[in-house]
DNA sequence: AACTATTTATAAGA
DNA sequence: TTCTTATAAATAGTT
């Protein structure tokens, strides 16, 4: 769609087609992804390639929910105009949607999504009234390390330069879904075991090892969630 | 993309977003029959409108082999292990489930499984949209843990190299909200107002205990926010 | 639905 | 691969 209009057969250069297919297939799925959130859609994609590759997408997360709704509805012969029996959404869970979305342009943004690079000081400071609103609302953790980090970057380059990053939480469930009595440790952006640490290891010199995630944190034990029924 | 950016969130006016589904939609198909067509690839998708209504596109004419190619593809990568199995299959077991095997999914691309490497970054921003939602539901502590690594790592390429951040948080849960008592400082160019420490320690060459973190610094002199609870 | 002013996507080239 | 850039396409707001 530049410097030349394209011709809508198959592209014989390997190279080429390899090429486009990789640009194609990530334009592809932003599309769908704006569409999403734009619209409140719930799209699947599911890509093989020439070569047999499997790229997928389900913007809900739920990419066999997806294949039922089309099975279901499929089968009725009602595609393209049948009512599924969709679940009502509860107010509360409509506003939690889209406060949400609210918020994932700051999102992106504390990810370094390149789409976001640019933000203007205007849209950091709606995102910062949103994210008060926001934490104000949910008390999210997250919600507030990203005012923090809107605010720092704000200040100018606050120029931080590294993380060493301990987070504690207790947590005591009352409703029965999880129990968590104590946790963790973040440190130089990365997992340790416990938080109990009396020193400030140098991440420079010193970095986690695979194992140092894997098996001391992330999976260790029994249901990794955090929580137990 | 026409007389005037638009902010990548839910469009709140019904008509607008009907307007803008309708022709995204077909925008979207179009490409993915065009990218099918140049490439060779097969392609499909399912697109559920808000209102439920189902909308459909198999390159090759045949969703369900689709559907079996990425079955058999992700197949192994659902969760079935012991500790779900005594759960009976109700709706919210079964979301969890979805939520847990989306979340095991990321987890492995940080941690670097090749094997997901190809289609994580999907995953990638599946998570960003839906990690809010899971720790709202269930306050997951390592929702939340996973969200700064997310960032850590997107940001390795280079900003971080230091930032002496400490976060710290109590929750208790009641009524099904979070009650955060306070929660955090940060320090290396954050905030310009000291979190009342005791001491300004130099984290790059001190060691620290959790308790100088959580007793004489963190929790020390209210809200980093700005608003408390 | 059409119409365009603009924004996006992207084909080539570097 | 990654970036740059000229151009083709898509599309937001309007009629």
């Amino acid at each position: 769609m530049a410097r030349g209009k394209v011709q809508m057969r198959r592209i014989e250069n390997p190279v080429h087609r390899q090429v486009t297919f990789c640009k194609r297939r990530t334009g592809l799925l932003k599309k769908a992804r704006e569409l999403s959130v734009l619209c409140g859609a719930d799209i699947g994609i599911i890509i093989v390639s020439g070569q047999g590759k499997l790229y997928e997408l389900a913007t809900n997360g739920n990419m066999e929910g997806l294949i039922e709704k089309y099975k279901s509805a499929s089968g009725e012969d009602h595609l393209n105009g049948g009512e599924l029996n969709q679940i009502q959404e509860s107010d509360e869970a409509l506003m939690i949607k889209q406060e949400i979305s609210l918020v994932q342009k700051g999102l992106r943004f504390l990810y370094g999504d390149k789409a976001t690079e640019h933000m203007t000081l205007e849209e950091m400071h709606v995102l910062e009234r949103n994210l008060e609103v926001w934490m104000y609302k949910f008390r999210s953790v997250k919600m507030k390390m990203m005012l923090q980090e809107i605010q720092s970057l704000k200040n100018k380059e606050g120029i931080l330069k590294a993380a060493n990053e301990i987070l504690q939480e207790k947590v005591v469930e009352q409703n029965g879904l999880f129990d968590v009595a104590q946790f963790t440790a973040y440190q130089g952006g990365y997992f340790s075991e416990a938080p109990a640490a009396h020193v400030t290891p140098d991440y420079t010199t010193n970095p986690l090892t695979l194992d140092d995630y894997y098996g001391n944190f992330i999976f260790r034990g029994g249901s990794q969630m955090g929580f137990s029924y």
